[in-house]
DNA sequence: AATGAATGAGTTTTCATTCAT
DNA sequence: AATGAATGAAAACTCATTCAT
């Protein structure tokens, strides 16, 4: 029975050149990923983009599993710093300007890196026990639970925990289609108010008439 | 340059023994997908699973990746073929009762074969030119349109073009979620309940008081 | 239609170990050669014979073609280096001694790995640009045709790049039937005066009664 | 220890039919020789090319090498065929016309099938002891050497065993560069008097003035 | 710490040959 | 006799990972 690959990187970088080496491997592991796909992405070929050599990507992420589960995590918590800072007014706003206000911000976590999203969640290959993206997933729908329930006067729904479900993989994938899905002829500024719109009416709010 | 590798089948079995052969590996290669995972379905593992020898794959499949693409058009059409008779009243029927339908027709298509499902989607790459899915994506979008069409006076929507985008992936998404994800706290039942739901807030119709 | 399979090694060895593996492994492939014939030489069976592992002849040439290829250069460039070698005097001497010397320095070209020599033409398949050997037969017509230009005077032919033709095939072939078939009657001493005696009469010039 | 595959065809075709299945299958061996060369001239695809099954293939050919060795004695046949016919009057001829009409000859009985004879020269292996050929060459110097014994009272060779050993290899690599190796500035008519020259010098002949 | 040469199990794929129909 | 589906040993080649320097 093979013993399953290590995840976690195998030494916390304590010095500022190997914090940055790290940074660097990653990056190209991005890029290597994005330009040639997962089925091309050798270590080798990941070490020599990031312009060190195979010992030293090994040096610091003990399997591949672990190296893109580590660049898995950099993401979503790139993707999670924009969606926070983007959706930072959305707790004081009115029900209609927050879900305004957070349909951008999941706009704008897309835009992080669109195609290495994509490549992240079509490609790579997960892990046995999907680990990572379940905890953000999971904080994102309490966190619109709790949004949910400032509102709960205002809405319709009134199980919060199955419409928060339905609103969570609602919005991300309009969105996924708009960002991702380049090819549609509708621009993203048009499919985010469609998808606004869809919310609201589920929420049952008065949407502005614009 | 790599040559890509052959997609189409090598040679339409002519005697009954082939296309039982055919079948059998087909079987056989959804069987290990979802048993293993692609990472490790290798067509050895194929050909043993399916009982037969790695020649007679290689007589039908001039490449891994003509196999599995074939194993995708099997699979898509087959639950076309149950979208097709699940959903067969929806185009007489009222625009309340036609969604309830279609959802559940939907719902129906997801379950011909979940696990292969996730796998496609999930680990399976996807040849360059992504054909085959595109193609049933746009056939289900103008089915959708016409009949948002017929219903035109009696929902919200005016860009049938727009709305029929957003339902195609707001519907598969979530009816995704529903069947696939099972982790979920909620039974199939109501996810779908609440599935037409979101749809006739969006259309503007009134749902039937349940 | 098949991409051909790439033919430059793969990497400039750098260091003082992997230029050793690389002649080991040119060696191990010239005797699998000799001793096997092409049509059992695989890439494996060489690994082991030059007691590397097929990664690493991998690591340097990226395909049998290539390392086919390798070896032919190698061995052409022997060849040259013995024929420049012993030939070396021909330039200065009378035309029939230039004769005589040619000869001799073609014989010792052959001597330098028969056996390899008689697999590399007969056995192993050449690429679609046969390249190589192209270069180094025109480079020596060309000498032979500017030795002919200096004894212009003494020699019958007067089309200087015909008989430099004739005289290319002439030598080679009667010197690989001397070296090569050594199933001949007669010693190589005896062959190689012949041939001296073909090319003299051709040319027309008197050779000294031994 | 792998037995040697057999050689000999499998049956002597005792009906018109067999003879006509085995000349079609001779036939289509040597089209894919030409056309796609050995190393992609599989069994399967010369009985495509044959239009019988592979399992009529094996019925007249017991291995792969049996029916090259097959191909390799019928185009031998055929040459020779030629060489005579067209060498037929050099038994009474003068030397020096015997030496025309048998150069002439060889050229006729490369131009039976040139490109084939390539392939079966540089790409098709021989198997371990060189069969075939061998007796055809050794017929040819015979009957070189009996037609040097006739005229020996008016050439210079005197030992006429060389003499036909340096005379076969001659004339066969000249021509063989003349009628295969197109590439060449001279056509086939100007080459073939060179030929002839460097034989008549050879045997000290006096060739006619022209 | 870094380097990069070396490893070898495992993968895809071919093709001469057999044999049930 | 003929067919063509089926076989499986063996070939070329990859790539995550190790380890001597």
């Amino acid at each position: 029975m093979p013993t399953p690959p290590p995840l976690k990187p195998r030494k916390a970088p304590r010095q500022a050149r190997s914090k940055a080496t790290v940074d660097v491997i990653l990056e190209a592991t991005a890029r290597v990923l994005v330009r040639d796909g997962y089925a091309l992405a050798s270590t080798n070929r990941i070490a020599e983009a990031a312009g060190v050599s195979i010992g030293s990507l090994y040096q610091y992420f003990p399997s591949k599993q672990a190296l893109v589960t580590a660049l898995r995590r950099r993401h979503a918590e790139q993707m999670l710093a924009m969606l926070l800072e983007v959706g930072r007014g959305a707790a004081e706003a009115s029900a209609v300007d927050a879900v305004k206000i957070l349909v951008h911000a999941v706009v704008a976590a897309h835009r992080v890196d669109p195609q290495l999203h994509r490549v992240l969640g079509e490609e790579v290959p997960r892990p046995y026990a999907t680990e990572g993206r379940t905890d953000i997933e999971a904080d994102m729908r309490a966190q619109t639970q709790s949004l949910l329930q400032v509102h709960r006067a205002h809405i319709l729904p009134t199980d919060l925990d199955l419409a928060s479900l339905v609103l969570f993989h609602l919005v991300e994938s309009l969105v996924h289609a708009a960002v991702i899905d380049g090819k549609s002829a509708f621009t993203t500024a048009i499919l985010e108010q469609e998808i606004c719109t869809v919310v609201w009416r589920y929420l049952g709010l008065q949407p502005p008439q614009s």
